[in-house]
Parts: structure tokens; C-alpha cells; sequence
DNA sequence: CTGATTAAGGTGTCTTTGAAATTG
DNA sequence: ACAATTTCTTTGACACCTTAATCA
């Protein structure tokens, strides 16, 4: 019997063939081409000929049933991964913002500014202190000396405070998050509050989270508003982040120990002092130069795991996680100042190198010395609407929400005067940020559109042309519209307003048997492909059904009423979503209607769900008495039995015990 | 050589009113 | 015997996206 079957898989591959009818031919040629040995022969032959097919359908069926399985199970596999790293993503985003949140609170620490501002030379303390109306009523004037306050104060910071390349928070990929911290792990340097901010602060000596720290600490101390500017490293929910990731994670599956090892090569390079990390002996040593390294070396060597994808960047070119924004109160702009590389007011210079693996900016924070913080991604990030909002959850245009409601609980629950010129410069930042240089920068771009990236139920109206792009019309976003069918509109509780013509037409489509056999119909009469017309929300209205007329209720052509949303509840009756109510209004003799609150799939045929029924309102007492009455009946009933077996039980244990009494006297 | 195009394969969305067996 | 209820199983078509290879 194994024989045949493991014949039938090796023919299945030569000929992937799974109709039963050819089996019959494939099985002896195929037996021909793999030359088996002498003793299958003879099973074969001894076997009569009807006897391989019996074995084989079922075989057949069963492996064909095993891979759908297999594929659904994947599925089902895949989607419940998506959702873990999706939520794994929120949640760290979270608890790295509530870190962040609870930093800032340290750095306020009044003995923490005290020690600062001991250390500070009073040069550069007065420096500040001399800004004011007073000596300079000119504001241009005083927005300068304010940036030369600060750009000596960052000079000198950056002289003394020696920052370790170690010990600052990195982005990692899922898969690296996952797995068990090793000995050699970039290690995060502790800090445990204000007193451990202090002592870092006496030593001269941190990471570079910790210089961004205590920098912003300074500036508060020397009364210059700051901000704690934070981007938050959260592990990236999407699978081709891990993936772009590409040799590095391979070559972990067999080996972790290797890719810690490869991991220490990353962070290590990031500080180009650290030349004497190790390798592995599969990767390929990146060059330690200064050059950076802008494409791969994919070219030269063809073979995957060959392929390291470490680039060594410059100490220059590593952006923080952490730096200040400084309020420059002359001219009311906050100046971002990165206090690791000594750099005043460039944020360009801030957004992470597209290479570095490490810093992923997607979330940029900046927290006040009131604890509460704006959104500041769009300062930094070149591409904020082309590139940096698709990494957010919810992913692509359409935002779930999901950060609008985690920002909104730190947000400041009254508005400033800066606060207002800030989103001014966010919408400018916005219009100017320009349109996109390439055809995949368009794509799902927040405010262009090309015509041939709109889906097919979406429609650009009106067609305002706001420029050009390769020959192509380039509209805005917000003349997108997203269209339904008339009868997708009333599954919202919506109708299309009398005399409107739809705006697109689409190839009708049918999923169901009996819908395409419909669908079938019409187009061998007409001869065309029928076609379904697709509607605006603006071309719709609110869809007021047929109110209740003498109790009695309006119903479809299945005798339900379609309840989709409460708003197609007709005047004059009330929903009782209770099972089991239409069998009382039944008996009742009440009219009614059972409601169909939506769809369910099985098998190729949608099921409505029926949630109750609806009658009308002078009949909801009666009705909703006698359903509590049954239900109460139901559950007395169900008492009523339990007691009876409870009863039975017990004299079945009694009767059983006194038996065994009797057994012993006697015996 | 970058970026567009394309092909292939995977993923996501939309679809939207049974039949058979068993029980009371 | 008949009606009511439970169980059965979990689609399929296609748009759209991603990725890798190829092209300009």
C-alpha cells in the first residue's frame, strides 16, 4: 500500500496532474522514468488495475485538502502575527514615550540644575542673562544673540562631556526584539533618576542619551525654555522592515549567537572608533572607513549571506535619539540643538541616515518642562508626508487614530501662542515639502495624487490639476473621493438622491452562484459586461424607511427588515434584539419582522444574522413581557430538571450505600 | 546607476438570504 | 408527521501590494 502512494507523489511532481482519469496513464510512465526496482514492479502488477485509483482519489482529495489547510493555517498563522506585532509596536511606542515622559520629569530635578549651573562657567551663564529688552530692543538682534548663547554653550558642552558610543537606546527589528538578550549586547546604560542623571553629570561621562539629558537639564537651569526632543525607537510592525534586513536575520536562524555577534558589528560601527569589533566568519568585515558607503556591494558577490549589510557611518553622520529644542523667545521659534555633535539649529541634520539601521525616525517627541509634549516629527523628517507617516500604524493613508490618541494624553490641554505658530510652520512644512521626485513617492502620498493610483472605487472630483509630474496630472488628495454602490450605501443606512447619475462605472461583481448565474443572464441578452454604477457620499441621503402603519411593519422581499444601522428603524417601531423573540410575537399574533443586522460567509452563500425582531412600539410591552415570562418559564424549567437529577443522584448514592451497609452486616 | 516597469506571488477586501440532519 | 432548530463548514474573485528581476 506505500508503494503506490509514494509513487503518486513522485508523479505529482513530474506532472502536477490531480485529476483521478489521469492517473491512470501517469502512474506506470512515470514508473518508467524513475526505474524503480523489481519489487514495486510486482506489486504493481499483482495489484489490479482499479486498485491504484481507489487509493489514489482519496490520497488525492486528502493531499489537496491538506494544503488548503496548510494555506489556511498560514494564513490564520500570519494574521495572528500581524497582530501581535502591530500591538507589540503600540505598546513599546507607549513605554518608550512614558520613559521619555518620566525623563523629562528628572531633568526638572532642582539639585540636578544646581549642580549643572555649578559647572557651567559664568561666561557663558551671563551670555544669557545679557539677552534681554533692556540692553538690545532690536529682536532680530536679540534672536541672534540668543543662537550665539546657545551655540557656546553647545561648543563647550560638547568639549567636556564625554559621551560613550554605548548605552543608548537603538531601534531594533522584531525578530532581534524577540530574541533573549546576549552577554554582548549593546547594553542600555541604567539610569534610575535624578541622582543617577547627577552622578553621570559629575563624572562628565554618558551615553549620548544621557548628554541630551543633562544638556536639557542645563538649559532649563539657565531659565532658556528646552524641550527633551525624544524619537521613539519602537520595533517596526511591518514584515519588510525585517526583511530589507535581509543576511543579518537568515544567517540568526542558524546561528544566534553569530547574529549578536553581527549586532555588536552594527552598533559598534556605529562609533567608528569601535574599528575592533568582531565578525563572523561568514560575513564580510565592512570597511571601517570614513566614506560612507551608499550602495551595496550586491553586484559583486551573488550570493546572499555573502552579503553584509553594514555600512559604517561617521560619527558625524549617526543622529541621536535624543536631543533639545531650544525656545528662542525673540523671534518665537524653538531651535533644535544636538548637543552629541555640537550642531545649532540644522535640523536636517537630525534625521537619521537612511542606512543606519539603528535610528528609525517615525515618532519624533518633544517634551516640555511642563511635562506635557507636541508631535515634532514633521521638523525633522525631510519626507514627513511622503515617507515618514506610511511607518505609523493603521499604515498608508488611512491613520488609524491609534497615535492621535496616545499624543492627545500628554498633549497640553489649552493652547500657547508658540503652539500655534508651530502647526503654522507644520502646514507651510506641508505645501512646501513639494511633491515627490519619483512615481513611488507619489504613491499613497498625503496630499498628491496621480490619476492612475486611485483605486477603482475612487474618483478625483473635482479634476483641480495642481501640476505635473512626468507628463501625468498631479491632484490633491483631498479631491479624492471614495465611492459605493447604490447598494453598498444602503448597508449604511444611505440612498441616492433622486436624478443623481453615478460618477464611475465598474465591472459588476458577483461572488455568489447565484448572483453571476444572474450576472450571466444579463450579459448573454445585452451582450456586454454588465456594469455596476458607483456613487459619492454627497449623492446620497439618509435613508428614512416606511414608518409603522396600524402596527404594521415594513418588510423586504425575504420578509425581514433590514437593519443595518439604527437609523433604518422605521418611525413607530422598536427593535427587541433578543433570541427567540420571534417565536413569542408569533404566538402573540404580533406582526413583526426579524432584523437582519449584517452578513455572515459560508460556503460561497452570505447568511444574513438575525439579531431579534422589530415591532411596533405598542407592542414592545407585550412583547418584551412575555419574553422575560419565557425566559423566567426557561429557567424554572432548567431548575426544576437539575433538582429532579439532583434528587435522583442522591438517592441513587443512598440506595447504593445502604446496599453496601447490608452487604457488610450480612457478610 | 537609480528608478521605472513588469511579472509573479502573496495579501486584503468585498461579497451580502442554504441544505441537511436532528429534535420536539 | 411536521415544523423548528441545530449543525454543517469556513468562499472565491479580484484588486492591490510587495518583491525581485529587468530595463532604460
Amino acid at each position: 500500500m506505500e508503494t503506490p502512494s509514494s509513487v503518486r507523489d513522485m508523479s505529482e511532481f513530474a506532472s502536477s496532474d490531480e485529476d483521478g482519469m489521469d492517473w491512470e496513464e501517469v502512474v506506470p510512465s512515470s514508473y518508467g522514468q524513475d526505474g524503480n526496482t523489481g519489487l514495486q514492479d510486482t506489486l504493481e502488477i499483482d495489484v489490479p488495475g482499479q486498485q491504484p485509483i481507489e487509493i489514489t482519489l482519496p490520497t488525492a482529495k486528502s493531499k489537496e485538502q491538506a494544503k488548503k489547510t496548510q494555506a489556511r493555517a498560514r494564513t490564520l498563522e500570519w494574521r495572528a502575527q500581524q497582530v501581535v506585532r502591530l500591538e507589540s509596536h503600540k505598546l513599546h511606542t507607549v513605554c518608550l514615550l512614558s520613559s521619555a515622559w518620566i525623563r523629562n520629569k528628572w531633568i526638572n530635578d532642582p539639585l540636578l540644575h544646581a549642580r549643572l549651573m555649578s559647572m557651567t562657567p559664568m561666561p557663558i551663564q551671563n551670555s544669557f542673562l545679557m539677552i534681554h529688552k533692556k540692553f538690545q530692543p532690536d529682536p532680530v538682534q536679540r534672536g541672534r544673540l540668543f543662537q550665539a548663547a546657545v551655540g557656546r554653550l553647545t561648543k563647550w558642552w560638547h568639549e567636556n562631556f564625554e559621551v560613550h558610543p554605548n548605552g543608548h537606546i537603538t531601534s531594533k527589528t522584531f525578530n532581534e526584539a524577540l530574541r533573549e538578550p546576549q552577554a554582548d549586547d549593546n547594553i542600555r546604560e541604567p539610569l534610575r533618576g535624578p541622582k543617577s542623571l547627577m552622578k553621570h553629570a559629575l563624572a562628565w561621562y554618558g551615553s549620548r542619551d544621557t548628554s541630551a539629558l543633562l544638556f536639557t537639564a542645563l538649559c532649563r537651569a539657565l531659565g532658556v525654555p528646552a524641550r527633551l526632543v525624544v524619537s521613539l525607537q519602537s520595533v517596526p510592525w511591518r514584515r519588510s522592515v525585517e526583511r530589507t534586513d535581509g543576511p543579518d536575520q537568515s544567517a540568526s536562524k542558524k546561528d544566534p549567537k553569530g547574529k549578536g555577534k553581527a549586532r555588536a558589528v552594527e552598533n559598534g560601527g556605529q562609533e567608528s572608533s569601535a574599528s575592533d569589533t568582531l565578525d563572523t566568519g561568514k560575513t564580510k568585515p565592512a570597511p571601517k572607513s570614513v566614506t560612507k558607503l551608499k550602495g551595496s556591494k550586491r553586484k559583486s558577490i551573488k550570493s546572499r549571506s555573502a552579503t553584509p549589510k553594514h555600512f559604517s557611518l561617521t560619527a558625524e553622520e549617526i543622529s541621536p535619539t535624543m536631543w533639545t529644542e531650544v525656545f528662542s523667545r525673540a523671534d518665537m521659534r524653538w531651535l533644535p540643538v544636538d548637543p552629541i555633535r555640537n550642531i545649532v539649529n540644522q535640523r536636517q541634520k537630525l534625521e537619521p541616515h537612511p542606512q543606519d539601521k539603528a535610528n528609525r525616525m517615525v515618532y519624533v517627541v518633544a517634551f516640555e518642562e511642563d511635562g506635557f509634549a507636541r508631535d515634532v516629527t514633521f521638523r525633522y523628517a525631510k519626507a514627513f508626508g511622503g515617507v515618514t507617516v506610511k511607518s505609523r500604524p493603521g499604515g498608508k493613508l488611512r491613520t488609524d487614530g491609534w497615535w492621535e490618541s496616545v499624543m492627545s494624553m500628554v498633549t497640553r490641554p489649552y493652547r500657547l501662542k508658540r503652539d500655534d505658530i508651530e502647526d503654522e510652520e507644520f502646514v507651510i512644512k506641508q505645501v512646501t515639502e513639494g511633491m515627490p521626485t519619483s512615481m513611488t513617492g507619489f504613491k499613497d502620498h498625503p496630499v498628491y495624487v496621480l490619476e492612475r493610483h486611485i483605486r477603482q472605487t475612487e474618483v478625483i472630483h473635482p479634476k483641480r490639476e495642481v501640476g505635473k509630474f512626468r507628463g501625468e496630472s498631479v491632484y490633491h488628495r483631498s479631491n479624492v473621493l471614495a465611492l459605493k454602490s447604490s447598494e453598498n450605501w444602503m448597508r449604511v443606512g444611505r440612498r441616492v438622491r433622486e436624478g443623481h447619475q453615478p460618477l464611475k462605472m465598474v465591472k459588476a461583481r458577483a461572488t455568489t452562484v447565484h448572483r453571476r448565474r444572474a450576472l450571466e443572464m444579463a450579459q448573454a441578452e445585452t451582450g456586454e459586461e454588465s456594469l455596476q454604477g458607483l456613487y459619492s457620499e454627497a449623492q446620497t441621503e439618509l435613508f428614512i424607511p416606511d414608518p409603522v402603519i396600524d402596527g404594521k411593519i415594513p418588510k423586504n422581499d425575504f420578509g425581514n427588515i433590514d437593519l443595518y444601522v439604527p437609523s433604518m428603524l422605521p418611525r413607530g417601531a422598536v427593535h427587541v434584539p433578543h433570541k427567540g423573540t420571534a417565536k413569542i410575537a408569533r404566538e402573540l399574533k404580533i406582526d413583526y419582522a426579524e432584523a437582519v443586522t449584517g452578513f455572515e460567509f459560508r460556503k460561497g452563500h452570505g447568511i444574513p444574522i438575525l439579531t431579534g425582531v422589530v415591532v411596533a412600539e405598542e407592542h414592545e410591552e407585550l412583547l418584551l413581557d412575555a419574553y422575560w415570562e419565557s425566559v423566567h418559564d426557561a429557567e424554572e424549567k432548567e431548575r426544576l430538571k437539575r433538582t429532579e437529577r439532583v434528587i435522583q443522584r442522591w438517592t441513587k448514592l443512598i440506595h447504593g450505600l445502604r446496599i453496601r451497609k447490608r452487604m457488610q452486616e450480612q457478610y
